[in-house]
RNA sequence: GGGGGAGUGCCCGAGUGGUUAAAGGGGACUGGCUGUAAACCAGUUGGCUCUGCCUACGCAGGUUCGAAUCCUGCCUCCCCCA
């Protein structure tokens, strides 16, 4: 099985895990005797779409599989946004209008096509509800697959069921949808996270159930945020976004742990430089606005980071506001909260920290009133790295 | 249907009538050091017209000079029994 087994192989050389063994090259022999495109399938979740590297890492991954001529199927969970939280007890997630999601789809839709061929002969976009609309009577067929013994082998569920945290069953079902979506596409192939290892393996149970081939599971590790610990995620505040600007990819990755950085170069398939780790952490900073601002981007922006952070300067582009005054007298702590949509207590406290410069001179706690004339037209910075100039406007 | 337990600040978690804006930890933020890393040190982390005032311990009432702490009703969750 030569060529399919050294693509099995080339596919496989970064991935988590590749379940069962041997499947993968398997059909991809199978695919190639007789001449067909393998379906690989990818869920998206509709109220994020903001694409992260972390989704960059199986995208990546796809796009692999189309440069191996195979189609890449996209199912967005539009039904199930629908349905609304999945998770009960997770900060109330509103439940998404129709437009909403297929707004949500087609952004993410153009930001994945940074990474994925947008051909169509290699590429799909299918929404769940198609065919997750069903009958109570199609319901039930679907949930007797599966015991609730087999969704506590899930390790999720089964530390929170011992943990008497409530699991919905709503949630139960999550498993089952996504599994029943790999039935309805005819799925060949399944990638996922590693946190998705469970379902992704469900879906096979579950093609079984319905006489279907069952689909071949490629798990990819989870990238570490920006904290270098927990699954990068735009709630965790520990992302960088696709469509971020520039200078703040640079910035973000700068603040990456030296530990997560090999992590990084690896699932990011990025060329890892070697040499000291201030160096790595440039270039890999570079390389990723490079992928997705290109190679000028990816100079200005460092241009800029050394400006603020080594040359301690103040930006070139700076967010102009207006704020409001009364007189000739400015209140700090009003103008701070207006300029930097912070409570007014909360820029007291800074100021009692030294956190507030003007021009780059740490501000006098002591004197909350100063002249207009010290604020108006004058660039503000509060703490590390954010930066206004203010233009004071009487009322 | 019955019995028991729980709901505290961004998160976890102490506190069972008074000096509690609420211990401790995590996270986050500020300052120092530095490579916007790590480690470390110091501090902050409800709001405001800020040497004080207001609002807060699931929700609504009540008892009391005084309640997160006691009582009543409601909501939510967990466990056990049927």
């Amino acid at each position: 099985m030569g060529s399919a087994g050294s693509e099995a192989a080339f596919l496989e050389r970064n991935a988590a895990e590749s379940l069962p063994a041997g499947a993968l090259a398997a059909l991809l022999e199978k695919a190639s005797s007789e001449g067909r495109q393998l379906r690989v399938k990818l869920g998206l979740d509709p109220t994020a779409p903001d694409i992260h590297l972390g989704h960059t890492v199986v995208l990546q991954k796809l796009r692999e599989f189309q440069d191996l001529s195979h189609r890449v199927v996209l199912i967005v969970g539009d039904y199930t946004a629908r349905v609304g939280d999945p998770s009960g007890r997770s900060e109330t997630r509103p439940t998404l209008s129709g437009e909403e999601i297929e707004a949500n789809a087609r952004t993410y839709e153009s930001q994945a096509f940074g990474v994925l061929d947008p051909d169509a002969s290699r590429y799909e976009l299918r929404f769940n509800g198609e065919w997750l609309d069903m009958s109570m009577a199609d319901l039930f067929r679907l949930a007797a697959t599966t015991t609730v013994a087999q969704m506590l082998d899930r390790e999720d569920f089964a530390t929170r069921y011992a943990a008497g945290t409530p699991i919905s069953i709503l949630e139960l079902l999550y498993p089952l949808m996504q599994g029943y979506d790999s039935v309805a596409i005819d799925a060949d192939v399944e990638i996922g996270g590693t946190d998705q290892t469970f379902n992704l393996l469900l879906g096979r149970e579950i093609q079984r159930a319905y006489g279907k081939p069952e689909q071949a599971v490629l798990t990819l590790p989870i990238l570490p945020g920006i904290d270098g610990v927990e699954k990068m995620s735009k709630t965790k505040g520990n992302a960088i976004a696709v469509n971020d600007p520039p200078e703040e990819m640079y910035g973000r990755t700068m603040r990456l742990p030296d530990e997560a950085m090999d992590t990084w170069f690896e699932l990011l398939a990025i060329e890892d430089p070697g040499g000291d780790p201030r160096e790595r952490k440039r270039s890999l900073a570079r390389s990723i606005i490079a992928r997705f601002h290109g190679e000028g981007e990816a100079e200005s922006a460092e241009e800029a980071f050394d400006r603020q952070f080594v040359d301690h300067e103040v930006p070139l582009e700076v967010e102009d506001v207006s704020v409001t005054v009364e007189g000739e007298t400015a209140h700090l702590p009003a103008v701070l909260a207006e300029a930097f949509s912070i409570s007014r207590s909360e820029a007291r406290r800074l100021l009692g920290q030294g956190g507030v410069r003007v021009d780059g001179e740490v501000l006098d706690s002591e004197e909350l009133d100063v002249p207009v004339s010290r604020l108006d037209g004058m660039v503000v910075q509060l703490g590390r790295r954010q930066f206004r100039r203010i233009t004071a406007k009487t009322s």
